[in-house]
DNA sequence: TATGAGCCTTCCAGCAACTGGAAGGTCAAG
DNA sequence: CTTGACCTTCCAGTTGCTGGAAGGCTCATA
């Protein structure tokens, strides 16, 4: 399949796709007419890219998640240590989203007309390094 | 207080501190001396934009965000639009995160030895749209 | 009172991760 | 066989920092 529709399945401007070959963290075969042909692989990392781009991780750290998929001997300590990694920022940013949803919501259920230093709300929120 | 401490207390280097006043998210007092002087407020802001950053929101979304404590009538139409807005997202993002984590404990748990474009979890993860 | 460590200041340059635009080749439809 | 929507490369610009130089402030110690 072509960039243009890579793009529309993956979520991800044809741009931004070949920004990411260019740094090598994808690699489709090329057509005759030069053009790039991205098999369904390809749009399963591209779209894993545009997700984890998206939560704030880097690039490198993208690669890095990349390379658990790819590393066909997943079972190696390294790997495990890496996912392990992983997985405790994953947990920590499900815990930031999930105190960001509280805040807001509290802000529009309780604190209207206050401003932030005066919101009990807030302070609480401040994972208890109020000062 | 000065910016070291304020950089301390936030989680954010003094060099992007300083950025963030350059493009108008913060505006800490100066002292005679030309210091910069931090309240506890600007600490909670520049806690609460480490965070949202880190979280993939972008500067400009974290503005948006920002105005929501900023705003006296925090019951406006459109402010409560704007939070419902990033409450979806919010809620997105915490779906994404829940689902590239349970990839990864599936990959080491359950995937070892396998390509990624065989894992059946792979599959299962793409939310529907596998094609 | 001086000297030095460790802050702070501004300014400017560079990097990461895109993003837009120009200039031109390819392809399917009419 | 042209028109329009694709695709290609290349180069320049933007965003969001980040590092370093050059110099000023502060405070402890000699």
């Amino acid at each position: 399949m072509n960039i243009g529709e890579a793009s529309e399945r993956s979520g991800l401007p044809s741009k931004t796709i070949r920004y990411y070959e260019d740094i090598g963290l994808i690699r489709p075969d090329r057509g005759g007419n030069g053009y790039r042909d991205y098999a369904a692989t390809d749009v399963h990392k591209l779209r894993f890219l545009q997700r984890s781009r998206g939560l704030g991780f880097s690039v490198e750290e993208c690669r890095q998640l990349l390379a658990l998929y790819e590393d066909r001997s997943r079972a190696s300590a390294d790997v495990k240590e890496l996912t392990q990694t992983k997985l405790t920022e994953i947990d920590r940013k499900i815990r930031e989203l999930t105190d960001l949803r509280r805040t807001l919501e509290h802000l529009v259920h309780a604190c209207h007309g206050n401003e932030w230093p005066d919101c009990p709300i807030l302070d609480e929120l401040s994972d208890g390094r109020v000062d």
